[in-house]
DNA sequence: TGACTTCGTGTGGAGTCAACACTATCGTGA
DNA sequence: TCACGATAGTGTTGACTCCACACGAAGTCA
């Protein structure tokens, strides 16, 4: 901030906006964290995965370019995108001096249809933690998305990121295995059950499910409003 | 990630870091937590008050560019530095769209000379909470100020940062001392010993300290090495 | 030598956390 | 229709962690 004139004519670095965006998908028994990576249709690293990302336009806040890119880039345009970090380590980008800004993003899987556009060849979820691992990334995503899933990790039990993952009606069975499937570990069901209840942002809905040959479950919905409300009580949840 | 051609030419953000660097500074009984600020000498905001920083130039580091501005503008060379956030909402800055990458630092106070220098017309150290409030301050810097300050009271207890604020040979009251100045409020004596002795790496040093007509205090050192070594021990303290 | 100041030390009670197993309810198929 | 399989739902206990709290020790100074 310490110009000498108006303005600043000198080589600026470019700056970016790259987005970790997860979700999961499978079967309640079988949840697959999963990333959004998109093929590259153009030089440099044409034909290697990466997250998605563009460049930050003038007067555009960070988070809404990330928002932009990401819905241009893969038609996903409701994520509620959080930011890690900014690197900008000299070299990371071969085209020239490159500042991005990390955001990490949770959707559901049935709110969103894949619409790679644009210059993107293609865009594809992978699975995080699989028999298979990960391609290769481009640029150095492979560390910004490492970096991405612990801040990931760390913050879902913070807030209740997690319940625009759920349908609008979900059961305590389905809201723990989607906290598994973020975590990569089995929570106890007792605990887990029992913390989540007293937290009291959970109303009890009408109803049950059924769902196979077994005991139906009971139906819950989170109460926006009493999460606010006591906000305070919104302590780290200790998962 | 996605420009078409080798290169990106439209117009670009200008990148900025910015570092709240923080101090302490008073006698043992009265530690008051300052925060380094410039008087601007240009404009805009010519007159305010502001953060240390300045533009990152081609092919630096953030990191980099935040400890050379601190020293170009303070002389202050010798600080660790750490990644707050990253913002860029627009407006931010009057002479045009501005991304700024936020450190947070700490330094001890006998350990540097304010050498304002270059186009900064006077850097001086003010109290975080005092009886006078700090003075307005330029850009968002007060915003800015306000997530550092946040920052490192989360930090302080997960590493051994607060270390570099202290004489190579210390007294457990003077390290207590520095983590309520740090944290802004004050910690149980008897606890606070056990715990940071718990933690195994404070190695007792030869001798006391004698600094009034009361009991002399044992000195200690911090163990680096042992700290590295017992890392996984080091989980966060419950300051 | 008495007064004053800070140094240095341990325990008990409350709360939090993890581990753990059985009954309830449904569907299915023999 | 009854036995089985599968998931839903529910409490307690022990270990640990955290906080609150008071008094003797060791030095200086008047």
């Amino acid at each position: 901030m310490t110009t000498p004139g108006r303005t600043y004519d000198w080589p600026r670095p470019a700056v970016t906006v790259d987005v970790a965006l997860f979700t999961v998908r499978g079967s309640l028994s079988a949840l697959r964290l999963q990333v959004l990576l998109m093929r590259r249709g153009e030089k440099p690293f044409r034909g290697k995965w990466a997250l998605p990302g563009g460049f930050v336009r003038e007067d555009e806040d960070l988070a809404e370019a990330a928002r932009r890119e990401l819905a241009e880039e893969t038609g996903v345009t409701e994520a509620s995108l959080e930011q890690t970090a900014a690197v900008g380590t000299p070299g990371r980008d071969p085209r020239g001096h490159t500042v991005t800004v990390v955001y990490v993003g949770l959707v559901a899987p049935d709110r969103h249809h894949l619409e790679p556009s644009g210059d993107s060849a293609a865009a594809r979820w992978f699975d995080v933690a699989g028999p298979e691992p990960l391609p290769p990334l481009a640029f150095d995503h492979a560390s910004l998305l490492g970096a991405a899933l612990a801040h990931l990790r760390r913050r879902v039990g913070e807030a209740p990121v997690c319940f625009d993952l759920l349908p609008e009606e979900f059961t305590l069975s389905e809201l723990q295995a989607l906290l598994e499937a973020i975590l990569g570990r089995p929570l106890d069901r007792r605990n887990f059950r029992r913390r989540v209840q007293e937290l009291g942002f959970l109303r009890a809905a009408e109803g049950t499910r059924r769902e196979g040959a077994h005991r139906p479950a009971r139906l819950y919905r989170f109460a926006r409003e009493e999460f606010e409300r006591h906000a305070a009580r919104a302590r780290a949840l200790p998962f």
